[in-house]
DNA sequence: TCTATAATACGATACGCATTGTTTTTAACA
DNA sequence: TGTTAAAAACAATGCGTATCGTATTATAGA
């Protein structure tokens, strides 16, 4: 039997001495900086670890040694940007709570950001990895706490019952990441402005 | 100046009379037979024309020379099966009308054929065209018309009001495209029976 | 306190490899 | 004569690994 991930972390983080040259920071944020400024020019599908260590001016090695693929090195240089840390702010209803991560979601979701994960999406089609990847790293945190708010509004009264709580949450998060994956105008300024509203009248009533 | 596309086509089916050897439809449908055959296998990811042009025992230049991507040999694969066709009976009531597009939509989208379509999903994801012929093969065909039955449910007093048509529309059809980009289970039994019913009620009040 | 040693990370380079898309050439057919 | 098709040659790319010399750290021992 292998231990939880939880423990062996634990035990990781324990471990005060650690012999050996330190990584480097440096490095490691040359990469993620490289990164993510390429994605702004091209497409996840057309990056290649060679041209992350060409531009971050790091051997090709280091990256191998840290990261499993080129999806994750691009979901760690997307997270690790101001923005898409997701604060949820603790909040009186069910009603408001939806909002408010709908609406957190959302600002994580445009413009270039967007682009990031929709080729992370991309990339997990072929790839099961990839595809956990996506969930533990971003869509576990940001989706499930929107089903449990669904969840409780749906039991004391705000919101409508007789909508699978599942399927609701599916509707609400869907059209997201269609917009997400449908090209160029992506999440737009309307849709941003509009949809939280539109996804309450939804579930209320 | 260049001729719009229609034009060129039109002169082009006007050409009765075609000069020299005539494509060979054994070709054609032993590319997408065997385009079929390994998509079952492995992901459109994976696909490569060489090993489409293998199978089917043709030269890879035969495929280029009618099909511009990959992508675009897996779109008509799926498009050319029974049961993907998309057969729009007229019905009685909005709500009747909506119901039988997302079944419809549904039976298209699971299983295998859904993993077709994901494929050219991602694929889209860094290639603008394929993003194109999504939409005019597939999309345009399937959705438009739900857009449609939303607008008129909401005129007749079918619907509710209050909810604008395009959310209303994309949070219908999202649902069903995350389902199909979620890997493994994809639409389940359980997903595609509930789901139009769910849908529906969702729009009525 | 100072020094040696082990452990680890780093950048650079090269390699073998697989693979693909594309072009060219030649043959087949109407 | 014109178009399609198959085969072969071509060009390019990126991956993943291995290796090398060097740098940086903690620990052990003098």
């Amino acid at each position: 039997m292998t231990l939880p991930e939880e423990k062996i972390d634990d035990l990781q983080e324990d471990r005060v001495f650690q012999a050996g040259r330190p990584r480097s920071e440096k490095s490691r944020k040359a990469i993620l900086d490289a990164t993510r400024k390429l994605l702004t020019h091209m497409p996840l599908s057309e990056l290649s670890i060679e041209a992350i260590a060409k531009k971050a001016k790091v051997g090709k090695t280091t990256i191998y040694r840290w990261w499993p693929s080129k999806a994750a090195v691009a979901m760690d240089a997307f997270l690790e940007q101001p923005g898409v840390q997701n604060i949820v702010a603790t909040t009186s209803s069910a009603s408001e709570a939806v909002q408010r991560q709908l609406e957190s979601l959302i600002r994580q979701l445009r413009g270039q950001n967007g682009r990031i994960i929709a080729g992370i999406i991309a990339e997990s089609q072929g790839n099961p990895t990839v595809l956990d990847l996506l969930y533990d790293k971003f869509l576990k945190d940001r989706v499930s706490p929107i089903y449990d708010k669904i969840d409780e509004g749906q039991k004391n009264g705000e919101f409508k019952t007789g909508l699978n709580t599942g399927i609701a949450l599916d509707m609400l998060v869907g059209p997201l990441f269609l917009r997400v994956l449908s090209g160029d105008h992506g999440i737009d300024n309307e849709f941003a402005e509009n949809y939280p509203t539109q996804a309450l009248f939804v579930l209320k009533n």
